[in-house]
RNA sequence: GGCCCCAUCGUCUAGCGGUUAGGACGCGGCCCUUUCACGGCUGAAACACGGGUUCGAUUCCCGUUGGGGUCACCA
């Protein structure tokens, strides 16, 4: 049986961290099984929905590699909702209803202020039709018919379905909701398993019975645990944090990747770089079922150790210029490990390929510095300068450990700390290091 | 309120009757390093509470408390 998984976002706003997650959950099991992951665009609501958002989020997936093997919209599959629609009516799974939403609003508050599960409460076979109104419609859940899935992450399920409520499918103007639409093309598209968050399990047990009403086979299900935020709330924060944000703020796509395929796994997160070890241990038995937290300065920290190993490949293309063509690699080497984001990098670029701001060489360390910039004119610059200069100066000053490498340090990068000066050194270059050793007083 | 999940270090979790309660992130210390970072080693750090069951409960059962979800003409 081949895996296929599906990522079916409304387009009525971006992609936030839930969204992201559940995607990325969809595309690791199909890829893990060799099977396929599916867009679909859910935009049946025709209201909500806008074009820039489809947009956005084909853009998110993409920066985040999470590319689809197929894509589907729900406003171009229309008739085919229609033909279902018209076998379930005449099937009497599917009825007309006459309620205002007023009205069903003030019963469920009645039903809920009397202790009462807020359930639709179907009107008898021979109530009165009001004229002149034109129905919604629901879907006529059997009662005698117990739900039960074996939920890949939850385990045995079991809904008794006096408790729901027949779902609305239709709205008067015709307009389809959801539920019914989204269980054709689950089932129209072949798709095996349907992964996705928690808040999504009552919606599975009523579109059980409509996949059976249809004729069809039932897929499996995984309802993911939520996220919470910081405060352990599921914060508004969260629902709004996306790809855009990460992008921004310098989160790699390999960060969002890593820590949202094992946030709330038994696996521990790791700064994978490549997405190949993810996709191996993925597993739903390894899902914990309480709602985990979502915490931004971990997310932060793991980006800095995914960053600290991005070969130069990976980052070429974001990387200022002003360096040596053949001296980039070599740059970018020298200073990751001291980067928390790729832009950053700016900064020692500035370092390496200048000008730089006069230090402020202490006046005790004038004359060290000078007498550095006279020595390092007569050094081999070819191997390896920095041993050549300090060893050098050792010798002529006297001088070792912090006093002797600290103001050269201030002096040649303007900085009490950086990367190492041996791998530094090379690339700021002769005759820049000598003007700054020679500068090195304000 | 009904129904459904859940409850172990600060965080994510392992544990499936007898364990020095394990790992990862973070945090502290040490090492490496002529700085910082990286890396290596090491340390502190947890079974929500109350009843049962049992020779023995973190583990099984019930309850309490707490957290999450859901009960839309949203998805």
């Amino acid at each position: 049986m081949t895996i296929i998984t599906r990522f079916a976002p409304s387009p009525t706003g971006m992609l936030h961290v839930g969204n992201i997650r559940t995607a990325i959950h969809n595309w690791l099991f199909a890829r893990k099984h060799g099977g396929r992951f599916l867009l679909r665009i859910d935009d049946t609501d025709a209201a909500r929905s806008e074009e820039h958002f489809v947009d956005a989020i084909r853009t998110d997936l993409d920066w985040l590699g999470l590319t689809p093997d197929g894509e589907e919209r729900q406003s171009a599959r229309f008739t085919l909702y229609e033909a279902a629609f018209e076998r379930l009516v005449a099937d009497g799974r599917i009825y007309p209803c006459y309620e205002t939403a007023e009205e069903l609003d003030i019963r469920r508050k009645i039903l809920l202020s009397r202790g009462l599960p807020p359930v639709y409460e179907r009107k008898a076979a021979d109530a009165t039709v009001p004229a002149g109104i034109a129905p919604h419609w629901r879907f006529r859940l059997d009662h005698d018919a117990p739900i039960a899935w074996d939920d890949l992450v939850r385990g045995p399920q079991h809904f008794d379905p006096h408790l729901l409520s027949d779902p609305v499918v239709r709205r008067a103007d015709g307009s389809w909701l959801y539920m019914l639409p989204s269980a054709i093309d689950d089932m129209d598209m072949g798709v095996s398993h349907v992964v996705r968050g928690e808040d999504h399990v009552s919606n599975t047990a009523a579109q059980i019975q409509m996949f059976t009403a249809l004729g069809g086979a039932v897929p499996a299900f995984a309802h993911a645990a939520l996220l919470t935020g910081n405060e352990g709330k599921l914060s508004k924060r969260l629902g709004s944090l996306g790809v855009e944000h990460f992008r921004d703020i310098g989160i790699e796509p390999q960060t969002l990747l890593a820590k949202l395929a094992r946030l709330g796994t038994s696996d521990p997160v790791e700064p994978f770089v490549d997405a190949a070890p993810l996709i191996a241990s993925f597993d739903f038995a390894r899902f914990g079922r309480a709602p985990a937290r979502f915490d931004e300065g971990e997310l932060a920290q793991l980006n800095a150790r995914i960053i600290h190993q991005l070969p130069y490949a990976a980052v070429a293309a974001r990387l200022p210029t002003g360096m040596p063509k053949e001296q980039d690699e070599a740059a970018w080497l020298a200073i990751r490990a001291n980067l928390e984001t790729v832009a950053q990098a700016a900064d020692w670029w500035q370092i390496m390929t200048g000008p730089i701001a006069p230090a402020p060489v202490d006046g005790d360390d004038r004359a060290f510095v000078a007498e550095a910039a006279q020595i390092a004119a007569t050094i081999d610059w070819a191997a390896d300068p920095w041993h050549a200069l300090t060893d050098a100066l050792k010798a002529a000053s006297g001088r070792k450990g912090k006093a002797l490498f600290h103001p050269l340090r201030l002096a040649l990068t303007g900085r009490e700390q950086g990367p190492d000066m041996r791998a530094l050194l090379p690339l700021i270059g002769r005759d820049a290091a000598i003007e700054r050793l020679a500068a090195g007083q304000p």
